[in-house]
RNA sequence: GCCCCCAUAGCCCAAUGGCAGAGGCAGACGACUUAAAAUCGUUCCAGUGUGGGUUCGAGUCCCACUGGGGGCACCA
């Protein structure tokens, strides 16, 4: 007897789970490799993860929202392709092989395991036949492919400059790598070592990948290009030649205000440039032990002493004299560490009355002030803050009386005229250091030779593999461990056949995602990176799916690579991704989770707690998908009790499959028909929190139709409750799945078509009308939607209310917007 | 310092310039139950951060401010 009451009204979700998995490991209906597919092309990519251990929240947001879009496609009668790979590639690896004694292949190889088990319990719709890993020879050795096509164009060179070193990673860093002067991956303080090492020439698309930003407009996320931007930062200004007393060439200065040359009083040089180094040569020995003791200090000190902006300006005066090219006034050159070697030219004109670090400097060390631009602010040399606004300029020989823009040409015209400068243009972004002294990378397929230096590796001798881990020391040690591979290193040249050794670094792990939206085209394919048949069918990527945190690097760089590709005639398009979600993080009470801050949920026990479909439910509904989700504000219960609901309502549905749904009530009808108008919209926007709340609607709509007199006989209640399935299997697909056989169909929810709305039921024939006196709302009526002003005016003159409202004063204006509103305006 | 985004009920969030509430969470009450859970139903709750402006009409558009978040930052 207690069995009876004991049975169970809702679905075991877990059951269901299991249920499913075995029966889509065979229909695999997310396969998008058919040659015969006429559906038009849809591609949707989410960023691939680094395998590091299993799946945590922040996947499983990004993957959920992923899926939304992409399941969605199909249903909308898109041959979509939604591939999933690794970035296999990288330190964590090698790391924990280091700490743990494991192999970082085997380690990564594990964990990709972990993350393919967990994707498939978590329903992802990936296309499991394009499966990459950027570990895989068969990938990187396109890596090499593609350095070496970089380098036939001169855009991969090696140079000997100072570049960002980590002491704890123990290798280089690219500029992109250090925030705030510290290492993006473990936080140690970056400080500067001179190395020769690779780089990528992504300054030479600089302006391009500026301008394509464009191109982009409305389609990325205005934060991700306004942060593009800012990172690539043009500026406009002019380079000026300086002679220099003593010298023969001129030192060359990029200003962006030449405007203010006459009021250029000395010039700087960044103390860690060859530029000092040589101008000091020349000075006196009192100079020169200055000059090296300062230089000393500040290659001690690190980027984040060094960027403090509220430090005290220093600097050493070289001795040295410069001519200021507008007056021929002879000028003091001093160094000092303010002005940056690797941006411009590396040497500054000082002008201090209109720049704030000029001025600090000109304070600091007693050098001369001279306004040029009359702006109306306070004299900067009494208040110590530099006049930067508009004005006119003074002190200025042929400028004077002049605005700043009209002083800015014509000063450079001057210049032109005279050949001691030009009109130029400069950029914050440096090109892109891509070597690495680590193991666990792309090896750059270059062998230095005694006689022929650098040699390209020939096409033929690719891949060049990473030689076994056994037997070398991985620990950091500021030089590569492929260095130890004796076995490896040492080859004949492939030029003259003379002993000679491979370049022993490896490639920043951005080389390799920067193309992989490409890789899955053609996985497999041993004879090509990509195939351009391919390419031209499925890219640009239509729909792109990540985090914010990839804003700049990842983004620039794939951007980059695409332009490359571009120009060397393997794809037809400049900019990868089409359009651009990033999702927000999942906190936990309001800070990213943490094992040390001790607010870390598990992915597992929220899917073992809830299951995997309440999980990707709740990551669509918590609210707009780039807004971060605090998961201590969401409820997956919650969430679970609509999909037991959606359970309950297939269940209760008494109508046998195939009816004729015209005959339906049509309330709900028309209710399932509005959803079906305003569902895609929500979802094409990202809009996924109000289709699911939509969703919920219908499901409470369904509800009152077979609890209330219509009964779950009627027609209407299973179009309902199979556009709920529909729709349902976009968030939770087992559920969905389970709803669709519940119904009478058989497996593939996923494959079914969600239809067009019913324009004849989306048609009202009442409104409620809103009669309002100055605004205010006063009444409504219900009126056919035909209604005419004329009608309009006869509800409100019919209105109690608004006649109460107007009692007794002026009427000055009516506005009428039929059929749904009458505004009477009456005099204040 | 410069640039960008956001602010609606106790909470998460909706709302083509036209009735502030679609959906959910939490709460209260009721039905069912010996009881509880589950379920179903009903219900309480803000005038939209502050101050101006535009408009017949502003959560929505404009300006300023406050608070929160983000980006860049000695880039000449």
């Amino acid at each position: 007897m207690n069995e009876i009451r004991n049975e169970p009204t809702g679905p075991d979700v877990f059951a269901i789970q299991e249920k499913w998995l075995p029966v889509w490991d065979e229909l695999r209906p997310f396969a998008s490799g058919n040659k015969d597919d006429i559906r038009p092309k849809k591609y949707v990519l989410d960023m691939f993860p680094y395998p590091s251990g299993d799946l945590h929240m922040g996947h499983a947001e990004a993957y959920a929202l992923g899926d939304v879009i992409a399941r969605y496609w199909i249903q909308k009668g898109y041959n979509v392709m939604h591939p999933i790979g690794w970035d296999a590639f990288g330190l964590p690896a090698e790391n924990a092989a280091i700490k743990r004694k494991l192999d970082p292949k085997a380690w990564t190889y594990d964990n990709i395991e972990i993350h393919k088990a967990s994707m498939r319990r978590y329903a992802c719709s990936f296309d499991w036949d394009r499966i990459i890993r950027t570990c895989d020879p068969i990938y990187y050795r396109w890596n090499q492919w593609l350095f070496l096509e970089f380098y036939k164009k001169g855009l991969a060179y090696r140079k000997n400059s100072m570049v960002n070193w980590c002491p704890s990673c123990q290798t280089v860093l690219a500029n992109e790598q250090v925030v705030g002067g510290a290492c993006e991956r473990c936080d140690s303080v970056v400080t500067k070592k001179a190395l020769t090492q690779w780089f990528f020439r992504v300054t030479e698309y600089a302006d391009r990948l500026l301008d394509d930003l464009e191109l982009l407009e409305c389609a990325w996320p205005s934060k991700v290009l306004s942060m593009q931007r800012n990172w690539i930062g043009r500026s406009y200004g002019a380079e000026v030649d300086f002679a220099v007393d003593g010298r023969t060439e001129p030192i060359t200065v990029y200003t962006t205000r030449p405007d203010t040359l006459y009021g250029a009083t000395f010039m700087v040089v960044a103390v860690d440039s060859d530029l000092a180094a040589e101008l000091v040569s020349g000075s006196t020995p009192e100079v020169r032990m200055q000059f090296q003791a300062y230089l000393d200090e500040t290659k001690k000190s690190n980027d984040i002493e060094r960027m403090a902006t509220d430090r005290a300006k220093t600097g050493v005066d070289t001795g040295r004299f410069a001519v200021n090219p507008a007056n021929g006034e002879l000028i003091p050159i001093w160094v000092s560490d303010y002005v940056l070697a690797d941006y411009g030219t590396g040497a500054i004109m000082a002008v201090p009355a209109h720049d704030q670090r000029d001025l600090d400097f000109a304070r600091a060390l007693g050098l001369p002030v001279r306004v040029v631009v009359e702006t109306g602010e306070a004299d900067s040399v009494e208040t110590g803050v530099a006049t930067v606004g508009e004005g006119v300029l003074v002190n200025s020989g042929a400028l004077n009386g002049l605005s700043k823009v009209d002083a800015i040409s014509k000063m450079v015209g001057i210049l032109e005229e005279e050949g001691k400068g030009k009109a130029a243009k400069n950029f914050r972004l440096r090109d892109w250091l891509i070597s690495r002294q680590r193991y666990w990378g792309t090896p750059i397929p270059i062998v230095h030779c005694e006689s022929c230096g650098e040699v390209p590796v020939p096409q033929d001798q690719l891949p060049i593999e990473l030689p076994s881990a056994e037997g070398l020391d991985l620990a950091p040690k500021g030089t590569s461990p492929l260095g130890g591979a004796e076995e490896w290193v040492n080859v004949p040249c492939p030029s003259c056949g003379k002993p000679a050794k491979r370049d022993t670094d490896t490639m920043d792990t951005f080389v390799d995602s920067s193309w992989y939206f490409l890789r899955y085209l053609s996985p497999n394919s041993e004879t090509e990176a990509f195939s351009k048949e391919e390419a031209s069918k499925w890219a640009p990527v239509d729909q792109y799916v990540g985090g914010v945190t990839h804003a700049i690097l990842h983004l620039l760089y794939a951007r980059f690579f695409t332009k490359v590709l571009q120009d060397l005639g393997y794809v037809d398009f400049g900019e990868p991704f089409t359009r651009l979600l990033n999702q927000g993080m999942v906190l936990m009470n309001g800070s990213a989770m943490s094992k040390s801050r001790g607010n870390l949920v598990k992915l597992g026990d929220q899917l073992d707690e809830h299951g995997a479909d309440a999980i990707r439910l709740t990551m669509a509904f918590a609210g707009p998908p780039e807004d971060d989700i605090d998961w201590a504000d969401v409820s997956p219960a919650g969430s679970g009790k609509f999909l037991a609901r959606c359970w309950r309502l297939a269940n209760d549905v008494d109508v046998r499959v195939g009816v004729d749904f015209s005959k339906g009530n049509l309330e709900l009808r028309k209710a399932t028909h509005s959803f079906l108008r305003d569902f895609g919209t929500n979802i094409e926007n990202f809009k996924f929190n109000v289709g699911v709340a939509k969703l919920m609607e219908l499901v409470n709509a369904a509800r009152k139709t077979i609890d209330g007199s219509v009964g779950p006989t009627d027609p209407a209640v299973r179009e309902a409750t199979e556009i709920v399935a529909k729709a349902l299997s976009l968030f939770s697909p087992f559920m969905a799945e389970e709803m669709w056989e519940m119904l009478g169909h058989k497996p593939g929810v996923a494959l079914a078509l969600l239809p067009e709305a019913d324009p004849a039921l989306l048609v009202e024939s009442t409104l409620t009308a809103v009669l309002q006196v100055d605004g205010k709302l006063r009444d409504t009526v219900e009126l056919s939607v035909d209604a005419t002003d004329a009608d309009l005016q006869a509800a409100a003159d019919a209105s109690a209310a608004v006649q109460r409202a107007i009692e007794g004063r002026e009427i000055t204006k009516v506005i009428v917007r039929a059929p749904k509103l009458i505004n009477i305006v009456t005099k204040q």
